[in-house]
Parts: structure tokens; C-alpha cells; sequence
RNA sequence: GCCUAGGUGGCGGAACUGGCAUACGCAUGGGACUUAAAAUCCCAGGCCCGCAAGGGAUUGAGGGUUCGAUUCCCUCCCUAGGCACCA
């Protein structure tokens, strides 16, 4: 039996002594491969068994590509500043520094558990000065080129966690992170400027090597539409409304307009009469949460300003009410309502009893009030009898222009907390806004402050901190006091891992140039959107501020390949969850049955994408599998040469790359099922195939074979594809699509042959019996099949 | 409501480009070894009929294309994830 306990440790610690994950320092341009796991955030919990499956899974073709002669980059870290850490700070009554240094130490020992072929001298942490020194230096950069702004703006807040949060955190109008309803607050914000790369970040995703489902969910999310802003003049003023439309085709139906009650004209456009109706409904929607505004009933509700604009296709004079089905971040805040063809318009105009005026013929056997599709217009003018898309491009250029819109909006990074990177502004009485300048980073978290939130931010309680001399003129200034989002900190790591030492710059540009881009990227889905958006923003500034060589990446693009795993369930199928007590702890596991017989039951569970619920009786089977490989060498028995190996090293590298370990680890099973003996050239090729999943156990072999080096070392096996073809193939025999037999015959046989030998077996004869043969279908080393005459 | 992925034995899952459905593993039953148990090894079945040889049914449901469908097409049901008054 393989001691696990003892082997496993003897064999980590060798291979760290000996360095033998080491990234090559000059990597060739053309044989490198960057290898990364999203990052951890080292969470008190510790890591629970969801974490290795990926990194297992990245192990693997970390392990194989080296074995291939690749120079690898496998590098980890830790995403350790941030809400929860300061949560569980609190909680614990201890210094978010302290407790994030002890959860570290846990998350490292317990990956370093697993064998996993990191490179630990590369290793980042965020809440680092070292580190963060750069992220606050990328916001300067930001800054400099106006990608980050302040402004006064309705922000998400979140009244538990005291913080504001930005769009991408907000989940079914509650916060993403403890659940409570946000709401609204009017507060002075820092932004960054994602929007400006709206159509690059829809558009370069395109050649991306990514989750079909990934890509669907950015596209969603950045929200692209085409149409036109159309301005409306009101009625004996000179004010316009101006609106955005997708269906300026409609604008003829246009029979009324709607604001959102945010919106800037509303009070002076409101008529004396309507004043009070409209005060009070800008009180109501004020009150109302996001969640009461948007989803659960749509019923809408509404009021008229008493005002009137002309709809500049009829002239004519239509209502403007106000009514928060209109959203003020959205467009314009306005817009032209078209009940006849909108669902919701149409909603509204039954309830308030407006006009609907139909403009686009509707189908024939249509039978539904509204007709939202496409079609001939009527009412319409000289533009009536154009189709619909015809008319958009004449009714846009005659009454408006051509306008793009996105639902992204700008990423607000402030936070009032205290665990995160400063914000590295200062406020002067006289100069006003100053960067920090650059000698001065890091601007350094203070340590003599009560952390506890409080809605403002913590850091405003340190004298040295918040009080400092402004660098421009020397007078008295305050310093900015929030700090950033973490999702800021993770959007730049991947650089910081090419050149994690470096104190000149964030990251060299020649470090960058040989390992960037990421040739595959392993995390969860629940990234889809936050992560990896920011991350693909930050790389595509970066790179047109210059701060990254442009040649070393496609469209600014940092992640080639992209895979998720997918959730490990408990073993009732729930989500693992310490109320639900179905959290499956891998330090215990791997106690039990050893580092090997985790990753590999890991691996062998299902598709690595699927969600799948864990079954501690499932790693039997894997434990006595590897008992198995252990006690072949044991009680070896020199048998013959092997062919069938080059099946299995075909099979092996073909599943590493499409990254189906599950069956790759049947493979390895039913190959040891179906060899009882072979000879040593080919167990020693099996051991090396093996050697990315199971490394422990190996090497373990590979050394009592008499090998002074690594078998990690080791060059990966090469197939012979002469050795592949079989000379002999099984024939299946059908009659009437319905499988009857099957036999073996030689490679390349005739469909006389076939049919010769068919007829003289007992129990096809016996089918045939008395029937007319139709038609025989022959595939070649495939099939036969007999088609008969049906019986009437 | 919209978008995406999926539905295969008691369970996790496999199946190339339309060609032996259920590989591999778990669990189950039987046997070997053992004083015994555990561990290990061997064998078997998988839903229905049959002692058996064998036959029939079967990949969420229904229909279609085809000599042949888990795979392609249509309709519907269910599950998971995402978005959700975006004009």
C-alpha cells in the first residue's frame, strides 16, 4: 500500500527544495504558455473542495505542458483586501491585516497539501504596500488620461455594509455581498470610464477562445442598441426634450411622451395646476426601492406635468407626464411612447387613457392589442408604404441622427471601508483636486484608526492620514478617504505575476512581452460579468495609455482561453453551505486518502463545467484504482510489448487538451483492467502519462524504479500512429436498423466477404428466414445492415 | 417574459462526423481467500417476459426525417444559471 501520508509530504518537500516548478527566467516566445488560476480570496473558512477542481485541472496541463518542452507560468496569489476580509476582521475582534496574513498562511498550506506545481516564488497579495503601491499608480494613470473621474451621481448603497456599490454588485436590487436591499444616495463618487470602451470590449470578443455562455453575459450586459435621438420641442417654450428611440419608424405613433422623474426639465416644465400631483408623486418614487421600481408587478404608475411637446413628424401636441418606468440612467431619461407599438407604452396609455395611434400594418391573422415587429408603416406621411427598417434611416436623418446606446455604465470604485488600496488624491484649499504624485506612493492604509464602518470612511479618523500639507503649495489639504473596490486590485494581478518583484515598475515591459497573454485562465462563472469584464477593460486602457506593449497582445485582450468549473455540490445536490451542514472539508479528505486519490476523484467526478455533487463514496473507487497502480510494480510480471499504449497515449493527450479529464481517468483504469502484465518499457510510459494527475504516488514509483530524476522531468510519451490502426475491426450486423450480432473481421474486408460470412451464422440466418432482402446497406469496417421486405 | 446550458440504469457519468446505448466508477447480488471480519481478487445482473438460449422495451414527453437517431428538425414539459420596464 502507498503510505500516503508520509510519501505525499516527503515528495512536496523534495520537489520544493530542489525548485522544481521554477519559471524559466527567458522563456521562448514561441514555447510559452501563462497558466492561471483566478486567485483566491483567502477567506476564513479555509478552502473548501470547489478550489482544487480547477486548480487541479490547470495543474494537469501545467504538469504536461512542461513534460512537452513548454517554458510554463503557473503562478498564485491572493485577492486579500476587501469586504469580506474586513467582516471577518470585525467579527473576530482582530486587525484585517492579521486576520488576512493567518487566513493566508491556511490557504497556502492547504493548496501546498494537494501538490499543485505552482511557482511560490511569484507569488502576489493585494493588500500588500508592494503591491498596492501599483494599483493606486494604474488609477494616476487613469486619472491622468481622464478614465477616472469624480462626479456627483445617484449611487448604490447599501445601508448593512455601509458602503456604496457599483452596478455590477448589485444583484435583484440587493447587495451582492450580504443581501440587504440597497438604495439610492446622492453622493460625489469616483468613476472609471468603461464606457468609453463600451464597443471594444462587445466587439473583440469575438476571436476570444471562451464559454459561449461567458460571452453571451458580457454581450447582455454592455447591452447594445442602435437608434436615434430624436428632439422634441415643448409646447409655447423653447425647451427640448431630446429622446432615444430604437423605433424611430414609429415616430408617427408617437402620442404622447414620458420623464423620468429624475429628470432635469420636470419641475420647470410642470404647470402650476399639476405642481402638487407631481410633488407628491416625486416624493413616492423617490421612496421606492430599485427592487419596487423595476422587477415583481410592472404596474406602472405616472403623472402629467400639464405640459405639452409637438411630435416634430404630426406636429401635433402630445402630453408629457412623468412616470419611473422610465429610467433616468438610461438614453436620455425621456421618452417618446409609442402605445401602439410597446407593450409597455401601451400598459400606461389604457391606464391613463391616452391615445394610441397605430403606424405599422399589422399581420393579417395577428390576433395580440400590441404589435411590437416590423412592417409596412401607414399613418405615416410621405413615409407611409416604406418598410419599417427603410423608413428608420429617412425618419433618423429628417428628424434626428443615428445614435448607439449601451446599458454599461461607468465603474464607481469608490468604497467607504477602510480593508482596500487608498484612493491617492488629496483636496488643497487653494490647487483643489492634486494626484499624489508618483514618489509618494504607496499611500500607506493608517493603523491608527477604528475600522468599524460607519458610512463614511474609516480613514477620515487618522490625523496623519487624512490631514497633510498640499504637495503643489504647501497649504493645508485633506487626503481623499476612500478606498478603492477590490475588483480594482484583481483587475491588474495577471500583469503583476510576469514580474512580481519588481519596485522600478508594476511589471517590466519585456516580463510582460514574454509571458502575457494568458494562454488559459481557469475560475468560476460567477466571474462572468465583474472580473473579467474590469480585467478586459484595464488591459485595453493600460495598453492605450502605453503602459503595455501593444504587440504582445491581440486587441488588448489579456485572456486567450477561458474555462469555468463548475460548482461542487453537497451530496444531497444543494450548494454546499455552512447552514445547509453539507460542506465537505478537503483537509480530511486528503488525510484519508491522500493528495493523489483527491485530485484524481476531482477529475474524475464529470465534465470539469458541470455542477456536480460530491460523494465521498465515489473516491473509493479512484483510492482503489491508484492501489492498484501501487501494487502492479510491486508484484511486477514482465509481460510483452504493448501497442495498445499508443492507443492510450493518443487517448491521454487528446483528453489533457480538450481538457475531458473524467474520461482520461477511465482511460487510465480500463488500460490497467485490460493488462494484467506488460513489459517495462511500456509500465514506465503509463507511469509518465499518469503523472500529471497523480504526482505523488509516480514518483513514488519512478524513484523505486531506480530513476535519480524527477519523472516530472521527464519527457511526455509521443504516439506512433502506425501503431493506432487495428488490424482487425468489429463488423456490427443489423436487419431492419435493429442490431442482430457482431464478429471481428480484417481491416478492409468486401461487403461479399461480410455477407458470406453473415449468412452462415445460425441466428441471423434464423431472422432471415423466409424474408426478402430489399436493399443491404454496407459501411466499411462498420457495419452491415439488411433491409427486408415489409410483411402486409 | 427574454437569453444560455442541460434532461441517459439505484447513483456520478460515457458514446467520434447519424452506425453495438449505458464505457469507467459507486452501490447491489454471488463466489474465492480468511477461524471470522475488514481489505483484496474473480464473476454477474441492470426495465419487462423467460430455467435458459433468447425476445421485447428504453436516452424528459409527443411527432418528423432516415436503412438506422442519445446525436438532425418541429412542438411541449422540467431543471440549473444569467438578464429583466434598457425605450
Amino acid at each position: 500500500m502507498y503510505e500516503h501520508k508520509e510519501r505525499d509530504k516527503y515528495w512536496q518537500d523534495k520537489w520544493e527544495a530542489e525548485k522544481l516548478y521554477a519559471t524559466p527566467e527567458n522563456p521562448d516566445a514561441t514555447k510559452k504558455k501563462y497558466i492561471l488560476d483566478m486567485f483566491p480570496y483567502p477567506s476564513g473558512a479555509g478552502l473548501h473542495v470547489g478550489h482544487p477542481e480547477g486548480y487541479t485541472a490547470t495543474d494537469i496541463i501545467s504538469r504536461q505542458m512542461r513534460m512537452l518542452g513548454f517554458d510554463v507560468l503557473h503562478p498564485m496569489g491572493w485577492d486579500a483586501f476587501g469586504l469580506p476580509a474586513e467582516n471577518y476582521a470585525i467579527k473576530m475582534g482582530v486587525h484585517p491585516q492579521e486576520s488576512t496574513a493567518q487566513n493566508i498562511n491556511r490557504f497556502r498550506e492547504q493548496i501546498k497539501s494537494l501538490g499543485l506545481s505552482y511557482d511560490w516564488s511569484k507569488e502576489v497579495n493585494t493588500s500588500d504596500p508592494e503591491y498596492y503601491k501599483w494599483t493606486q499608480w494604474i488609477f494616476l494613470k487613469l486619472y491622468e488620461k481622464g478614465l477616472a473621474y469624480k462626479k456627483e451621481a445617484s449611487v448604490n448603497w447599501c445601508p448593512k455594509d455601509q458602503t456604496v456599490l457599483a452596478n455590477e454588485q448589485v444583484i435583484d436590487g440587493a447587495c451582492d455581498r450580504c443581501g440587504t436591499q440597497v438604495t439610492q444616495k446622492k453622493l460625489s463618487q469616483w468613476f472609471f470610464k468603461i464606457t468609453d470602451y463600451a464597443d471594444r470590449l462587445l466587439a473583440d470578443m469575438e476571436v476570444l477562445d471562451w464559454p459561449d455562455s461567458i460571452k453571451h453575459m458580457q454581450k447582455n450586459w454592455i447591452g447594445r442598441s442602435e437608434g436615434a435621438r430624436i428632439k422634441f420641442y415643448v409646447q409655447d417654450s423653447d425647451q427640448q426634450i431630446e429622446v432615444f428611440t430604437t423605433r424611430p419608424d414609429t415616430l408617427f405613433g408617437a402620442t404622447y411622451m414620458v420623464l423620468a422623474p429624475e429628470h432635469n426639465l420636470v419641475a420647470e416644465i410642470t404647470t402650476d395646476e399639476q405642481k402638487e400631483k407631481i410633488n407628491t408623486y416625486l416624493e413616492a418614487s423617490k421612496k421606492k426601492s430599485e427592487l419596487e421600481r423595476t422587477a415583481l408587478e410592472k404596474d406602472k404608475t405616472g403623472e402629467f406635468t400639464g405640459s405639452f411637446a409637438i411630435n416634430p413628424a404630426t406636429e401635433q401636441p402630445i402630453p408629457i407626464w412623468i412616470a419611473d418606468y422610465v429610467l433616468a440612467t438610461y438614453g436620455t431619461g425621456a421618452i417618446m411612447a409609442v402605445p401602439a407599438h410597446d407593450e409597455r407604452d401601451y400598459q400606461f396609455a389604457v391606464k391613463y387613457d391616452l391615445a394610441v395611434k397605430q403606424v405599422i400594418k399589422t399581420p393579417i391573422d395577428y390576433k395580440e392589442e400590441v404589435f411590437t415587429g416590423e412592417g409596412q408603416l401607414i399613418n405615416s406621411g410621405e413615409y407611409t408604404n416604406l418598410d419599417a427598417s427603410e423608413a428608420r434611416s429617412h425618419i433618423t436623418a429628417d428628424f434626428g441622427r443615428a445614435q448607439v446606446q449601451y446599458k454599461l455604465r461607468d465603474w464607481l470604485v469608490s468604497r467607504q471601508r477602510y480593508w482596500g488600496a487608498p484612493i491617492p488624491i488629496i483636496y488643497c484649499e487653494r490647487c483643489g483636486m492634486i494626484p499624489v504624485p508618483e514618489s509618494d506612493l504607496p499611500v500607506k492604509l493608517p493603523t491608527d484608526v477604528d475600522f468599524k464602518p460607519t458610512g463614511e470612511s474609516p480613514l477620515v479618523y487618522s490625523n496623519d492620514f487624512h490631514n497633510v500639507v498640499c504637495p503643489k503649495c504647501g497649504s493645508h489639504a485633506k487626503r481623499d478617504s476612500d478606498t478603492m473596490d477590490t475588483f480594482v486590485d484583481s483587475s491588474w494581478y495577471f500583469l503583476r505575476f510576469t514580474d512580481p518583484q519588481n519596485d522600478k515598475v508594476f511589471a517590466s515591459q519585456d516580463q510582460i512581452s514574454k509571458w502575457m497573454p494568458v494562454d488559459m485562465y481557469q475560475g468560476g462563472a460567477e466571474h462572468a460579468i465583474l472580473h473579467l469584464l474590469y480585467a478586459r477593460f484595464f488591459t485595453k486602457a493600460l495598453s492605450d495609455l502605453g503602459c503595455l506593449p501593444k504587440e504582445a497582445f491581440v486587441n488588448g485582450e489579456p485572456f486567450t482561453k477561458l474555462r469555468n468549473q463548475g460548482l461542487i455540490l453537497g451530496l444531497n445536490g444543494e450548494r454546499m453551505s455552512k447552514s445547509k451542514g453539507n460542506v465537505v472539508n478537503p483537509d480530511e479528505v486528503v488525510a484519508e486518502f491522500g493528495a493523489d486519490s483527491f485530485r484524481m476523484y476531482e477529475m474524475f467526478m464529470g465534465p470539469l463545467e458541470d455542477a456536480k455533487p460530491w460523494n465521498t463514496q465515489g473516491i473509493v473507487g479512484v483510492r482503489r484504482f491508484l492501489d492498484r497502480v501501487f501494487k502492479f510494480q510491486e508484484n511486477f510480471v514482465e509481460g510483452q510489448g504493448n501497442a495498445n499504449i499508443h492507443k492510450l497515449i493518443k487517448k491521454i493527450s487528446s483528453d489533457i487538451q480538450d481538457m475531458k479529464f473524467n474520461t482520461a481517468v477511465a482511460a487510465f483504469m480500463e488500460f490497467l483492467n485490460e493488462n494484467q502484465s506488460m513489459d517495462n518499457q511500456t509500465w514506465e510510459t503509463y507511469l509518465k502519462l499518469l503523472a500529471p494527475f497523480a504526482p505523488h504516488i509516480t514518483e513514488d514509483l519512478w524513484a523505486k524504479l531506480g530513476h535519480d530524476q524527477s519523472i516530472h522531468k521527464e519527457a511526455w510519451p509521443i504516439f506512433d500512429p502506425s501503431l493506432v490502426i487495428d488490424s482487425e475491426v468489429t463488423m456490427v450486423v443489423q436487419i431492419m436498423g435493429k442490431t442482430r450480432g457482431s464478429f471481428k473481421v480484417a481491416l478492409g474486408v468486401t461487403q461479399e466477404e461480410v455477407k458470406t460470412k453473415v449468412m452462415s451464422d445460425e441466428l441471423i440466418k434464423k431472422h432471415l428466414e423466409g424474408k426478402e432482402i430489399v436493399k443491404e446497406i454496407f459501411i466499411p469496417d462498420k457495419l452491415i445492415n439488411f433491409v427486408l421486405k415489409s410483411e402486409e
